[in-house]
DNA sequence: AGATATATACTCAAAACGAGCATAACAGGA
DNA sequence: TCCTGTTATGCTCGTTTTGAGTATATATCT
C-alpha cells in the first residue's frame, strides 16, 4: 500500500474465437509472416468501458468485424515471464482470456486474421480417426525423460502420476477435458517450444510439437478448448456454432470436432431428441448418396424450461 | 494504444476462504464496527510476485496466519461502479476473486477477521430444514414488482423467465448451483442493498435481504459458493474441509451444509464407498446415543487413479 | 433389380439411481 | 433382563439411463 505505483499493471484481453465448419474446429488468429500466431488481443481501457466483456466485444468488433454471440470469461493469467515479446523483456501484463463462439457467417474481413484448425496447435488432442501417433512416438518418450530427470524419487513419482493422468493408460482412458493439464505438463517438461522461448529449460532435441503461439496464447487456447469440451455436456452451447437448421449428423460431427472423439450415432440421436434440444423442421436435405436426413432446428425454449441440458457425449467404445 | 496511462488499473485480489464446522459453512471476513463485512483482500504487487496466486497466498498468510490448502481462481470482475467505497467515487479496480478451502485448525489469530456462517449473506440459499420463508414472503413478491415494472412486454417476459429459472416452480425445482444467477437477479431488481449503495435503483421499501458486504464481495462470495457446490460433485474437494478421520454422517453433513440441501443417507454411503473415495480406519467414535459409527479417511490414491470423481448428491425427494 | 450408403427405429442387457425396509449396535430406563 | 429410542449399516426392488447392437427405410448409382 506504500507506493501505489508499484501495484499498477496493464490488463490485456485475449479472445479465443471459435467456429466449426466442415468438421474443422477453428480459431481466429492474427497471422503475420515470420511471427508466431496470436489470438486477437488488446488492452482494456477502463475509461471507455464499463465492463471487461464490453471492452472485449468492442475491439473484437473493430478488429475482426465479427459480432460475437456467446462470450465467456476463461481465466486470468498473470505469470511473470509468460507474456514476453523477447527473452529478457519483462513488461508486466495480466491477461484475461475469453472464449467466444460464432458462426463464421459472411466473408473473412479482418485485416490479417485467419481461421485456423485448432488441432494445428494441439495435434495430440484429435482422436477422431485414431490415437495420434505423435503421442507414442514423441510425447511419451520425452515425458519419460522428464520423469527420469526428476531430482529425487518422490518428485519422479509425482511426475509419473501426472503423465498417467494426463495421457492415460490401460486403466484410465483418455479424458478429452484435460487439455490444459496436458499443455501445462508439456510446457513444464520443456517439450513445447514456448518453454524455451520463455527462458525455461527447453528440450531442443525434440522437433516442435504443434505450432507455437505468441505470449501465453496457446495456454489460453488450451483453456478455451477444455472449457468448451466440458461445458458442451451440460449446456446447449454447441448450437451457437450451428446454422439455423442442420441434420443430426452435422450436429454430431460438430460435437465430435470439438471433443476430438467419436460418438455412437444412434445414441447421440436418442439423447439429443429425448432431451428436447431440437425439433424437426419437416424439411430434408438431398445428399449425393444415401437416404436424405431431416433438418432440425434448436429449440430455443429449452433455455426457458428445465435447467438447460447440454449435449451429452454417448461415448463409443473402441470397435 | 495512444496513451498507455489510460490503460492502467490496479488489480485487487479477494479470497473467499471457506471452512465447515458443525454443519455451519463459514467464510472468513474482515469485520469492523460500523462497516460492511469484507472478504480478505489486497492489491496485487507485480514486482514482488510471480503469479497472481502466489500473491494471494502471501498476503492471506500475512493477514490471517492461515495456510491455504486448496486455492482456485473464480472470476475477474471489472464492472465500473461495483467497487466503490462511497457513492460517486470511482477508483478503477479490477478484482480477481479466489476460492480457498481450509480446515480451521488451531486458534483464530487474524486481527479482526472472523468466521461467519455464509448463509448470513444468503439466507435464501439454505434449504436443509425447509424452503426458506423469505423466498415466498419477501423475494418473490419483490421480484413480481420487478417483472411488472418492465418497460415493455417482451422485457417483462424475459424477467419472468429469469425469476422462474432462478427460484424454480412446480416444474423446475430448486437448482442449488444457481447462487450467482440469483444474487445478480436480486441486485438488478434492486432488492439487495448493494444495489442502492452502488447508485442503482434500489427498492428501499424492502428490509435488507441478508447482510451486505463491501465492494462486490457478496458477488464474489456467491460465485465461490456456486463453484464449490458444483465442483464438489465431480472432484473430491470436500475432503479439504474434513479432518483426517470422520464418520460418513459427518461427511454427509458437510456436503449438505455446502449444498444447502438434504441427502439420502443410505445412498450417500453407497456412492461414497462404491467410488472408493474413503476407506475405513477400523476405529469407531462413541456417540452419546446410538450405534457407534466407523471412522473413515480419504483415500488420497483416488487422485492418482481414475479421473478423480466427486461426491455425487443422492438427492432426497421431499418426504 | 441389386449394391451401396446413409437415416432412423427399435431391442436388450448392464449400470446407475431413488426410495425404502430390515437389521445391527449402542444407551438408558422399566 | 428386556424394552425403547437412536444411529449405523446392509440389502432389495423398481425405474431410469446408458452402451452397444440389430433391423428397417430411403436415397443414388450401376
Amino acid at each position: 500500500m506504500t507506493n501505489p505505483d508499484k501495484h499498477v499493471v496493464t490488463i490485456g484481453l485475449s479472445a479465443a474465437i471459435v467456429s466449426v465448419v466442415d468438421d474443422l474446429p477453428s480459431v481466429l488468429v492474427v497471422h503475420a509472416a515470420g511471427a508466431d500466431d496470436a489470438l486477437p488481443f488488446g488492452p482494456f481501457d477502463p475509461v471507455a468501458h464499463r465492463t471487461l466483456e464490453s471492452g472485449l466485444r468492442t475491439w473484437v468488433g473493430e478488429q475482426t468485424y465479427l459480432d460475437l454471440g456467446y462470450v465467456e470469461q476463461l481465466y486470468t493469467f498473470g505469470d511473470r515471464g509468460r507474456h514476453t515479446l523477447k527473452p529478457g523483456e519483462n513488461a508486466r501484463v495480466v491477461s484475461v482470456g475469453y472464449l467466444a463462439l460464432t458462426k463464421q457467417l459472411g466473408e473473412r474481413n479482418a485485416p490479417d486474421s485467419v481461421w485456423r484448425d485448432w488441432y494445428r496447435y494441439f495435434p495430440w488432442e484429435d482422436w477422431r480417426i485414431e490415437k495420434p501417433a505423435v503421442i507414442d512416438e514423441m510425447i511419451l518418450p520425452a515425458l519419460e525423460e522428464f520423469v527420469a530427470s526428476a531430482p529425487d524419487r518422490s518428485c519422479a513419482e509425482l511426475r509419473r502420476d501426472r503423465v498417467r493422468l494426463c495421457f492415460g493408460d490401460e486403466d484410465i482412458g483418455w479424458d478429452e477435458e484435460k487439455v490444459l493439464e496436458r499443455y501445462e505438463l508439456l510446457y513444464e517438461a520443456g517439450i513445447v517450444s514456448e518453454a524455451a522461448r520463455d527462458g525455461r529449460g527447453g528440450n531442443d532435441r525434440i522437433s516442435p510439437l504443434g505450432d507455437r503461439m505468441m505470449f501465453d496464447h496457446r495456454r489460453i487456447l488450451a483453456t478455451a478448448i477444455a472449457r468448451l469440451r466440458g461445458k458442451m455436456k451440460y449446456r446447449p452451447v454447441v448450437f451457437e456454432l450451428m446454422p439455423a437448421s442442420f441434420t443430426l449428423l452435422e450436429l454430431q460431427r460438430t460435437v465430435e470436432a470439438i471433443s476430438g472423439t467419436r460418438l455412437h450415432k444412434q445414441n447421440f440421436r436418442r439423447l439429443v431428441e429425448d432431451q428436447g434440444l431440437v425439433e424437426g423442421t419437416g424439411k430434408f436435405n438431398s445428399p449425393p448418396r444415401g437416404r436424405p436426413a431431416e433438418l432440425f432446428r434448436f429449440r430455443r425454449e429449452v433455455l426457458r424450461e428445465r435447467p438447460s441440458p447440454g449435449v451429452k457425449l454417448a461415448r463409443q467404445r473402441t470397435p
